[in-house]
DNA sequence: CTGAAAGCGCTAACAG
DNA sequence: CTGTTAGCGCTTTCAG
């Protein structure tokens, strides 16, 4: 790899020279010249970790997600790199698995990297926000919310619950059940606070405890969870899941137990994955992740730009599917 | 952040040991005591970006892949992250859209952000792989193979092929299509060529040549090359789609036209992600995409720690699933 | 075992 | 407009 002291002998001109060329200052046309053919001749390409070192920040930003498996953050991180890519920008993508440790290991990295700021889908439990949000950089929380004072991206978790629990009662079943996900994560809870709300609201009393189930967000948990609740002696007519995935283990269950939609109602918050089901059969409410995560993208891209206001709130509308949309996943 | 001269400083000793104490070398017990306490109440983490320049190298590998949202490539990327969690490496995940610009982009930033090395799925038609082998950096190719004389880890694509379409036969289906990716992709044209193997020793001749289409390699291919087939004057009474997404495109069109399996038979070379069809209706060749991965990274591990023994080719099979399976997606 | 000092490649004053 | 120079924070000889 040549450095610029090469290009510079090579073009006749001084280090200083090279660099500017290459990080667009005035330099008189004969020498940028100069400098270009000596740089290709070369194959030169200017070393990023001493201009870091130099610059104390780089040109990544680093994507913290719990699950790379899962197409809601894939769509998300999809969104991220296309508004990242646009002001230059590359994404480190990092998998936390829902592991506070984790979340925290690598925040400490992005610290060390000396990235110029992170993204953060919250882990349940937050990891150690407090030291990089200390040294003023850049962070942007997006789907769940955190402790501190940043700027944070979110969906309206209780309309979106809410509005999956109505679309069942409009469709005429009455017994509907919830499979949640793990206490303690605000994005589920709000959901499953919108489906109370509307429970209570519309249901003929049938309904038991045990018709709220929390389970793991995964597709076996919703397998899990749907089992239960075919089990109980009255059971429910539909079933809101607050999650893609559990969404998937509860359909599975389903179609092994013969009673496929539209025969049991199904709704879910999010979007069912390379589905063969048509909206019409399964209730989809629309999470707009990859819109998230452009926007995520471009509050962060504000806040390195220098932008100091203070943190906002951005919260994004979910709503149901239709047949009409092309989007996402 | 704290600089190790501060740590020093503090500690009474000089930067060098600071920086012998965190690099595991001889230092006497009592000023590394001194040291560590040092470093703790100044929360001192080393700067990787300084520790780079010095070193030349970072413990941060890339992984190239075509597309982040598809589940194939997103196993792949769990089981490179696993095991380089393991040897201590972070693993950086870029997006090249089967791009070969933005893949010799990234290559590039791989290179000059002086990544420990790469995992590649190339795209279509090879990006610039030329400089980063020739620099010596290690490389490994995944999925798909390169012009160049390094590591790779494929699948038996053919024998994948060919395995989807027997199970086509046996199950008694007689007119059996294929929907391939675009030509020119390896992994596809082999799979195709298993398909078409099978098909000349098997088929009672009543197949058109139509029933070979080529579609992009996401959903709405399989759905554009699924209509097609079914348009025909003679239509397939079966299909095999050389990937997971194109056969959940067909499985879409097939729902929708009311046929679906087990009446039309259909046999994916891959895993469907998220399905609620039991593998006893849908055939699922299984590709070994975590294992893949994990491979790879073990691999490169071996690069990185100064392997440097001939270039090697390892060949993963794929199989049957079954309803035993528990594995990934 | 420990400290002093050189330098990884680059950029940003500061002169000229 | 251009060259000289001083580090960014760390590791690593080289002496002691």
């Amino acid at each position: 790899m040549a450095t610029i002291y090469e290009v510079a002998a090579l073009a006749g001109v001084s280090p200083a020279t090279v660099s500017r060329v290459f990080n667009g200052h005035t330099v008189s046309p004969e020498k940028v010249r100069l400098v270009r053919e000596a740089a290709a001749t070369l194959k030169f390409a200017p070393n990023r970790t001493a201009r870091r070192l130099r610059n104390q920040s780089s040109e990544l930003i680093a994507l913290l997600i719990p699950d790379i498996e899962n197409p809601f953050f894939t769509a998300l991180a999809r969104g991220v790199e296309d508004r990242a890519q646009e002001s230059g920008f590359s994404v480190v993508l990092c998998n936390t698995d829902d592991d506070p440790a984790k979340e925290t290991r690598y925040l400490e990295i992005a610290m060390s990297e000396g990235m110029a700021g992170v993204i953060l889908a919250p882990a349940a439990s937050d990891g150690d926000l407090a030291q990089i949000v200390a040294q003023g950089r850049p962070v942007v929380a997006v789907d769940r919310s955190t402790g501190f004072d940043i700027d944070a991206v979110m969906v309206d978790n209780r309309a979106a619950g809410a509005a999956a629990t109505t679309a069942l009662f409009d469709a005429g079943f009455r017994r509907v059940a919830c499979i949640a996900g793990p206490l303690g994560i605000e994005s589920t809870e709000e959901r499953y606070l919108g489906w109370r709300q509307v429970v209570a609201k519309r249901s003929d009393g049938t309904d038991a405890p045990e018709f709220l189930q929390h389970a793991n967000y995964r597709v076996d948990g919703g397998r899990t969870a749907m089992a239960a609740l075919l089990a109980l002696e009255t059971p429910p007519d539909a079933v809101v899941t607050t999650n893609n995935l559990m969404g998937v283990g509860a359909l599975q269950v389903l179609a092994e137990a013969g009673i496929a939609p539209p025969a049991f109602g199904v709704a879910i918050v999010g979007d069912l994955p390379f589905t063969t089901f048509s909206p019409d059969v399964v209730t989809q409410v629309h999470l707009p992740a990859r819109h998230l995560g452009v926007t995520a993208a471009s509050m962060l891209m504000d806040r390195i730009a220098g932008d100091t206001q203070p943190a906002r709130i951005v919260v994004l509308r979910a709503r149901i599917a239709s047949d009409a949309d092309a989007d996402s996943v």
